[in-house]
DNA sequence: TCGTTTTCTTGAATCATTCAGATTTAGGGT
DNA sequence: ACCCTAAATCTGAATGATTCAAGAAAACGA
């Protein structure tokens, strides 16, 4: 299924931004706001940031692209959605990585006591060193 | 041990703001450096914004407070420190809950594959509605 | 093709946080 | 007790990511 299928799917109206979006997102490792905005630029020549913030928004409430943002860092956006993987983040650099789940459904990990919480989601990011700045 | 000693132990000067800042940190329930800023003034009168930044960070350099930014909301701070306890995040009112561990040490959880990095914390955040939320 | 709704644009505003420089204070040394 | 110096705090401004607002353009069902 293409792009352009799974934003209809979403209720969603097929743009040239939208599907430059995804495929920089997709090609891209982690890449923030900026990195997106200049990826699609490549692509597509003409988007305003505006643009960029509004479809990383649409896509991530439709569910098509998930979003992270470890602390100190701005918003980074990823396409691998829906098997709960992890990330591991260098304190150094900022580089993110990939990292399976032990467990294969999502939600992964689940609260031992959830004191009543309806948890739909767990976020788990590792902090440390990468081989590059080690 | 009082917060005196702690603060000194850590090579930090004891000051009437640290230790409001200290105080208001363990009374209050993962607050925001603003509702730490507003305590503060309510113990001592009168302290700036900054100063209630710099001392944050000071006191979480020596692993005195912990800070925690879900996504989308400014930084918190607590001041269980050392038992990797994690946190559940009301989507709708922003509310944190504490967490215990499943295991006792920390790092609790070691990714499966840490691809080369040396990692040395897991930060785990469940998402959901709070009971009062729902 | 038309009309409605969504999306994109431009431009400004907001919010948390940080930077800079001057002033004060804590606490060790005399 | 009094200096001295580094650390802490103060005032005031700057930054950077993100959001708001309102008009123009484009998508797509009728």
């Amino acid at each position: 299924m293409g792009d352009d299928d799974l934003l209809r799917q979403a209720g969603l109206r097929v743009t040239a931004a939208r599907l430059a979006i995804m495929r920089t997102v997709r090609a891209g490792d982690h890449p923030d706001v900026d990195d997106v905005y200049r990826g699609v630029r490549d692509r597509v020549g003409q988007v305003s940031l505006q643009a960029v913030y509004d479809s990383l928004h649409a896509l991530h409430r439709a569910g098509l692209v998930r979003k992270i943002e470890p602390m100190g860092s701005p918003a980074r956006y990823e396409a691998r959605v829906g098997d709960n993987h992890h990330h591991l983040v260098c304190r150094k650099c900022g580089a993110v990585t990939d990292v399976d789940c032990v467990k294969g459904e999502p939600p992964c990990i689940t609260p031992v006591d959830a004191a009543g919480y309806a948890v739909d989601e767990a976020d788990v990011t590792f902090w440390g060193v990468c081989p590059s700045c080690q």
